[in-house]
DNA sequence: GATAATTCTGAGGGAACTTTAAACCTCAAA
DNA sequence: TTTGAGGTTTAAAGTTCCCTCAGAATTATC
């Protein structure tokens, strides 16, 4: 699960950011309003915690901008008023969650959880790509009906595929969203390897219509 | 789905209420005993949520009161304490399902949803998988019709799984679930082994066919 | 073709996680 | 106060992950 939290104290980021992590999300953050639209124009988040006031621009125009391209992706509004007027605004443009400044770790967890949950049992929960469907609400997967134990990382991988079919997925990629923040430049990424050699074998033997296609020098696609 | 909601805490009350209309629910409300006597006495709902203590009056009486009217419509009890003597108590009085404040969203509409499920299929209204069936009013659980004696942290346990069979559910949700929000992040979670390892002895004893899956690093399914 | 870069495969081992049993705590009933 | 059941914590043993490494196979570049 990857998160992105838009916040300028630095601070309250650090302190969120260690607990998601302790959490076992994948955290990647914004502190400003213009990186914070970079990173909402770029990339794909399970949720966004999201400031109100930002340097540079309003959280609400990034709220608009994510409702515009990920209509589906919760995010939860942080901010230190409580006006009544300021969460109804938030919630009528489409926010899934308010949340009061000081708030309280544990609430914000239940809110992360209960927003993802929501969001991944609207309508379709399922992923489905030719013979295979992914159930993120209850992290199953299923090859012509019949179930696919996969473990952490095999599941994450999968994930990350079967939501972006047939695109070129670059190992940094890869890595960063399975993986986390955490991986270095100068790491080696052999790890993607092994993994990807136990997915194909599990795959196979389910009798899996799809695989992960080598992209030389670039990473996978799903194919 | 139309369902009333009695609960004196407007706060509380308008959270409810956003949740469920946001999942489509028809949601009207009353907060105090007389008001809540009334709805209850005039309109058919598909579930009532109801708080036990009341400004007039106790929720108790209105529970009987929609019991003698309309037997079949499912309530759900919603209480500050958790007591096992409310929770008897309330159950005794024909209650379908009792949930301690401050609970979790997502697992009251897990519970309504169960709820009216079980209306629906009229008559019984167990929770039947495997051979492996529970009766929340009264708590009981049967095991090819022979009873299996559970204690309170074993059925609330048994109850989570039995009413989302084969998904996998987080150590954090089950922690949160069945010993409720006090549980604190730093908190071990290995209490959970515990509780697992003895329902695990009872069910297997019972020759239950059911069991709990471990799903390494994220928590249990139930198979 | 030869060479370099990249990907694939299998095995090993340390860390993370689960299982189990037993000790410990708490609280209500005798 | 004692007793005992329910519930939690602890510790040791067992299991599963998944990262690393080394060599083989494949692909690109010359």
């Amino acid at each position: 699960m990857k998160i992105l939290v838009i916040e300028d104290e630095s601070a309250l980021l650090e302190t969120i950011r260690q607990f998601l992590e302790s959490n076992k999300y994948v955290v990647e953050s914004a502190s400003d309003f213009a990186s914070g639209m970079e990173k909402v124009g770029t990339y794909d988040y399970d949720c966004i915690l999201l400031d109100r006031m930002l340097p540079g621009g309003s959280g609400i125009d990034i709220l608009k901008s994510v409702k515009s391209l990920n209509p589906k992706t919760p995010v939860i509004i942080l901010s230190a008023k409580d006006s009544v007027d300021d969460k109804v605004l938030g919630l009528d443009l489409g926010a899934d969650d308010y949340l009061a400044k000081p708030f309280n770790l544990m609430e914000l967890h239940a809110r992360i959880r209960s927003a993802i949950r929501r969001n991944l049992q609207d309508g379709d929960s399922a992923i489905t790509y030719k013979n295979v469907s992914l159930y993120p609400d209850g992290r199953r997967v299923l090859v012509e009906g019949a179930e696919l134990v996969l473990n952490r990382k095999e599941y994450d991988l999968l994930y990350y595929f079967m939501i972006r079919p047939g695109k070129t997925l670059q190992k940094t990629s890869l890595a960063e969203s399975v993986w986390g923040d955490s991986i270095d430049q100068a790491d080696s990424l052999d790890f993607i390897y092994s993994q990807i050699k136990n997915l194909r074998k599990k795959l196979k033997e389910a009798h899996a219509e799809i695989d992960f296609q080598a992209v030389y020098g670039i990473g996978y696609k799903l194919v």
